[in-house]
DNA sequence: CTAATAGTGTCTATAAGACAGTATGGT
DNA sequence: ACCATACTGTCTTATAGACACTATTAG
């Protein structure tokens, strides 16, 4: 901390990357931009820090406010920050980025204030406004690594959620398969991850089976052991 | 992303948690104040985010700067981004931080530009300003947990080291106490965490031993599989 | 010599993964 | 009837942790 008035002027913003699954895939929610620059195309859900307004804060507005998501996000945390001076033509701006996780919602309505949202799958997205593509992809590998050490994936979950829904969940954002019987077992024996309902669902699945137990999650706030991704050697060297 | 113009001021600062290991406990690089408010006080080194700098480079030219330690870190990156409101009292600022690793040095030199700067405990620390002692917190607290799933704890040692020290910098960095024998054979069991050199320390320890056989770092980004700390069941709920 | 350290061997408990098998319920 | 699904059982292999043991070197 040095002298103060030599400071360059700087904005800050914040941008939320809030990722669903629907249709077994990984969707993230974007905007359509009404405003130079890069009008026309799509970006984070975002806008400029309100005076007094905290970081989190502001991002939950951000998302709310801009996406016409009526339901809160079961899971909000920071992302990280991007500050490359050159990220936004107009003047130097550096985005707080948030990473937030919804269970499959309607889509969201367009209002006022809303400009045209919704959720894109995050392997088939268009071009995304300043370096936006980057925080998405920033956000997608945090995902994944959240999933082996904490039981967020039932923020992408409903209230009460099977196994089976648990169990894709881990294959949509890891992208690999997962044997169902040992994720089963799994699942269930690490303390504190899911505790029955006593319920089960009302009829069987789609193409048939026995009712599924119902599950909601437990409170456990870190998975030990961790439910590890299978080893990809080119992620490790 | 919606209206420019009517933003508020707001300025962005870049601190860094520089930690390293001394006498068996683990050190955070903190200066002197010598500017309202706080002055006089202990603070994390940073300062403003200079026009065109990106947020990374800030963060080593203040380390270096404000810090006179004549060498890089071993490892510097983000760690996240602090913005209440009341933080600084005398304006909107937002502080980007980021986590640095290094190797036991001699103590920075005090230089012209370099307010006084020393390394201290980080469980035995004055009294930090603005909220630096939450952000040491988180710091420290990042660093537990990157010693389990990544070879970082080699940017707390040489350019080579012994198994022994390597185990030292977990059980400091931890607080814990680890069998020897097993984490020698677990470290070497890890694809990628260490390489020999070929060559052994010059003596046996201080205490006596056998010269120890010396590894540089492997080429391995992730550890795997993990090595984890002894489970603390008040961390998991 | 004694004590401390480096490194290895071995045993046990636990966990991961492959695979099989049973019961249920949709079509 | 058929088949996908929800589990559960069992076997094999890998890993973690406890413990023991040898070899080496400082003092």
């Amino acid at each position: 901390m040095e002298d103060f008035g030599l400071y360059a002027p700087v904005a800050v913003t914040v941008d939320v990357v809030a990722l669903t699954i629907r249709d077994r895939r990984l969707h993230v929610l974007i905007v359509e931009r009404d405003a130079e620059p890069y009008a026309g195309s799509w970006a984070l859900p975002g806008g400029f820090l309100g005076p007094g307004e905290d970081l989190a804060e502001a991002a939950r507005r951000e998302l709310a406010e801009e996406s016409g998501l009526g339901a809160r996000p079961a899971h909000i945390e920071q992302l990280g920050s991007y500050g490359d001076p050159a990220r936004d033509p107009r003047m130097r701006v550096v985005s707080v980025s948030y990473l937030a996780f919804a269970p499959d919602l309607p889509d969201p309505r367009a209002g006022a204030d809303t400009a045209t949202a919704g959720w894109h799958a995050v392997d088939d997205l268009p071009p995304l406004a300043f370096d936006h593509a980057r925080i998405v992809a920033d956000g997608v590998e945090r995902a994944r690594a959240k999933l082996e050490y904490t039981p967020l994936a039932t923020a992408f979950a409903g209230a009460t959620f099977t196994v089976s829904e648990l169990r894709l969940i881990y294959e949509t954002v890891w992208g690999t398969r997962l044997h169902a019987g040992n994720f089963h077992r799994k699942v269930l024996s690490v303390p504190g991850f899911v505790e029955a309902t006593g319920g089960t669902t009302e009829t069987g699945g789609t193409r048939g089976g026995p009712r599924a137990r119902l599950y909601r999650a437990g409170d456990a706030r870190l998975l030990h052991p961790p439910l590890l991704r299978p080893a990809r050697e080119e992620a490790i060297r």
